[in-house]
DNA sequence: ATCAAATATTTACGCGCGTCAAAAATATCT
DNA sequence: AGATATTTTTGACGCGCGTAAATATTTGAT
């Protein structure tokens, strides 16, 4: 840096603050600085730069299962946000293990960010330890809330979900069921449950849980497991079916597909099938799925526009927030 | 470290090659590190340990689209053995942007890794771009090969894909048509075309490629668009379609069960379908889709044992390596 | 007990940059 | 033009650690 001080005529001090922030050094300077950057292709040392800073320009996103395309997905949106926004984001994903999502907060840690984006495990969380982390490193939650930690938690609105769908399914058709899970690992799971007896009651229908066996993220294969199960007993108790999540769904497809049951609103069809999400395979399943969609899009900016207030306000917000936006229904051919 | 040193009653350079390596120092006294370093819990500062060491332990993960749970899944498995190898894997994705894989390749080479693995974006890369990167940085390969760029390449046997399907397609019915973008971004889609050709030619049978419009990395809306434009008009030249890769082909099935044909090899079934890759939804779709599996797990291992080589060899191969993984044929419901 | 080899300690320097205070230069306004 | 506010320069220190050379200690085998 003190060479290519020298070489550009500015002073050393000056630089720093350029590359800590290009709008702190006036126009002017700025240009001499960008100038004989492009010149010479100066790049500062990020170790040296980052050991002094107390807050780096790092931001962590840890989502709890990269294979799932979803988190994919906001992952790719919130990146790009971060990145925009001048910082330098780091990908994690815990593979949907407690060990993982623990190392990765470890990691992160010594990384000194100045802020992370935590989508937990859920059940599988250590609670204990992303309560200790989030005291120590400006945190929001998304997608998945634990009651009380992280600065903020912003999400979607299952209740939204699931009203719709259930209102939906009731209206042109039967009553659904609800298929999930026996133990879901992600807490959305419980609250789509609660949200569909209370609207269930609400439309005065009798509920139906169908809850079928399995651990792990492997959904596609437990959803279709546990129909292929509940079909050949012959017990499901409708002949609509509402998926606690789209992955569910493909499994039941699946396992629909496998047994000759057609599925959709025809006049040939057995099963009504909906689900919620809108997983970006959900418009290419056979048939496609009715399901109801997150703002991605909105979910990702409020939890990035909150995480850059948070860092604003020194890692510390008035008092938690807690944000979670509607369900858009999307009407496809399965229901 | 200092301080931490006095309490250990060690000395600070001996902790400092503890650090280094934990097998270094003498058991006894990695022993009283250790048992130190869990009543301190001092953690040394990563940006200053850096700093200094010529070569990190980082390793620098791309892949060209995250949101392809085929590259999430190799990505997954690679990281792991990364882990397990005492490096600190970091994860990237260029999703499916030219721009976004330079400024990775730039963010890359200031974290001065000790080796990165990288799945170019393929004929949207900047080959001068990642040439230079590759000639600064010890790099493998992998996925997708740019010719005597990097120090080794790992992937997939595209002519084994090819051949057994289109081997198995033709012995049990009739030879099938290949079915592909008109311009595809990634080399091993021009790989497997070849293949088709020669296969067939081989065979003694007449090749017929259906190349349909579309660009960029949404492929199952690409696959569907044109087999809903080719199958409308009637152009389909065979009964068995061969399709270049499993993304495609899920589009492709959406397009029939939209348009009420059925797929697979039952007497109703007019349009027998297979393809390359075994997505990891491959298994899921309806029906479920006969594909060449790559060997996931070869790729990967392979991929970091020649990284971890290339490492210790101090950055230079004594010659640049080619490593090509033959598929294993999956026999589904849909051919 | 003796000695060579392996390992640990002491001492000291430097890496590349952040940051501070005081002085100098420049911009902005009346 | 002068006065004030803003920005830049100068000079200097320290961050937390890697690393090297010389010295001291421990280990293992004779």
């Amino acid at each position: 840096m003190d060479e290519f001080a020298s070489l550009s005529g500015i002073s050393r001090p000056t630089i720093s603050k350029y590359f800590n922030d290009p709008n702190s050094v006036r126009p002017s300077t700025r240009y001499r600085i960008e100038s004989a950057l492009k010149e010479y292709d100066y790049r500062p040392n990020i170790y040296a730069m980052n050991q002094n800073r107390r807050l780096t320009k790092n931001i962590g996103i840890v989502v709890p299962y990269l294979a799932d395309p979803f988190f994919a997905e906001i992952a790719r949106v919130i990146e790009r946000r971060c990145i925009d926004a001048g910082f330098t984001p780091t990908l994690f994903s815990s593979h949907g293990e407690q060990g993982q999502e623990i190392a990765i907060l470890d990691t992160l840690r010594s990384l000194k960010p100045a802020g992370v984006l935590l989508a937990p495990l859920g059940r599988a969380s250590d609670k204990t330890h992303i309560e200790a982390f989030c005291r120590d490193v400006p945190t929001i939650l998304f997608d998945s809330n634990i009651e009380g930690v992280g600065a903020a938690f912003v999400g979607s609105d299952n209740f939204s979900f699931v009203s719709q769908t259930v209102e939906y399914l009731s209206r042109t058709g039967s009553a659904p069921c609800f298929f999930e899970m026996r133990d879901p690992a992600n807490p959305n799971a419980n609250k789509r449950r609660h949200a569909y007896l209370q609207m269930m009651e609400r439309l005065g229908l009798e509920p139906h849980l169908v809850k079928i066996d399995g651990a792990g993220w492997g959904f596609e294969e437990i959803g279709r497991a546990g129909a292929l199960a509940v079909l050949k007993k012959d017990l499901l108790p409708t002949d609509t079916v509402l998926c606690s999540n789209d992955r569910l769904a493909i499994g039941f497809l699946s396992a629909c597909h496998e047994l000759g049951i057609r599925v959709g609103r025809g006049q040939d069809c057995t099963i009504r099938l909906a689900s919620h999400d809108d997983h970006p395979y959900s418009r290419f399943t056979c048939p496609s799925l009715t399901t109801a969609a997150h703002d991605y899009q909105a979910v990702a900016d409020h939890s990035v526009e909150t995480l850059f207030r948070l860092i604003e306000a020194g890692g510390q917000l008035e008092k938690r927030e807690e944000t979670q936006f509607a369900a858009r229904l999307i009407m496809r051919a399965s229901a």
